[in-house]
DNA sequence: CAGTATCCATAGGGATACTG
DNA sequence: CAGTATCCCTATGGATACTG
């Protein structure tokens, strides 16, 4: 059987070898923060106070750390002005739209569906 | 400006507030080994040891918890046979099929790119 | 084979206070 | 406004040993 998909190796070769860059790669994309912070500026570029509330719940430092990752992979683009007081603004790079590209269907699926899952699972 | 996407009023409403069903289930499939045993389970049942092999780095422990949570929310059904020895095969749901679905698409596109986003994250 | 139970370390992450 | 710095705690998760 010969099959195209290019995770095809996937049973041969196991998932992910535990070393390979796509592992550290998909722990930040998929990092408890990092999806949400990706969602939020998939519609446009946000300051950095305004991160702070549309994510709901995020820590000043988990939002610090959050971004420095993202920025430092390439996905998030920070400019700041050197004005008084300072405003800095978030936005996708080229490459985090195309991430979010693939990420905001899972979300769409995800938000749709979650809460028929989770009444269901309160069933059993 | 009216938008159409599911996720628009997230500008307006925060990104998935924090007690809603959506970040559990998130959380969940987003979980460090969650998504690679859905991954892995994509093309076909395994068994046990299989995912043991297969999901490189993960811990008995880790196994067992990720594979309740996966089949409590619907993901994966677990099919037991009372043989000697035992034999238990886990198995994408239909829930399953559609979320890995979304799931695989954004694996590939990580996958094809992160070697180029290490690599250039190490020159800055 | 397919798990559970137990112990233990560490890092993820929250709260608060402070700064350019 | 946009962050650091610090303290501190608990949940995540690894290693090992054991069981039906």
């Amino acid at each position: 059987m010969v099959v195209s998909h290019p995770l095809a190796r996937l049973l041969t070769d196991g998932v992910l070898p535990a070393q390979c860059p796509s592992r550290a790669v998909l722990d930040h994309v998929t990092s408890k923060w990092g999806v949400l912070v990706l969602v939020a500026l998939s519609e446009g570029s946000l300051r950095w106070g305004e991160l702070r509330r549309v994510v709901d719940g995020i820590s000043e430092k988990m939002l610090a750390q959050t971004l420095r990752v993202l920025v430092a992979d390439g996905f998030v683009a920070r400019d700041a002005r050197p004005t008084i007081p300072p405003r800095v603004d978030y936005a996708l790079t080229e490459r985090g739209r195309e991430l979010t590209a693939r990420l905001l269907p899972l979300m769409d699926w995800i938000t749709a569906n979650a809460e028929a899952i989770v009444s269901e699972r309160a069933r059993s």
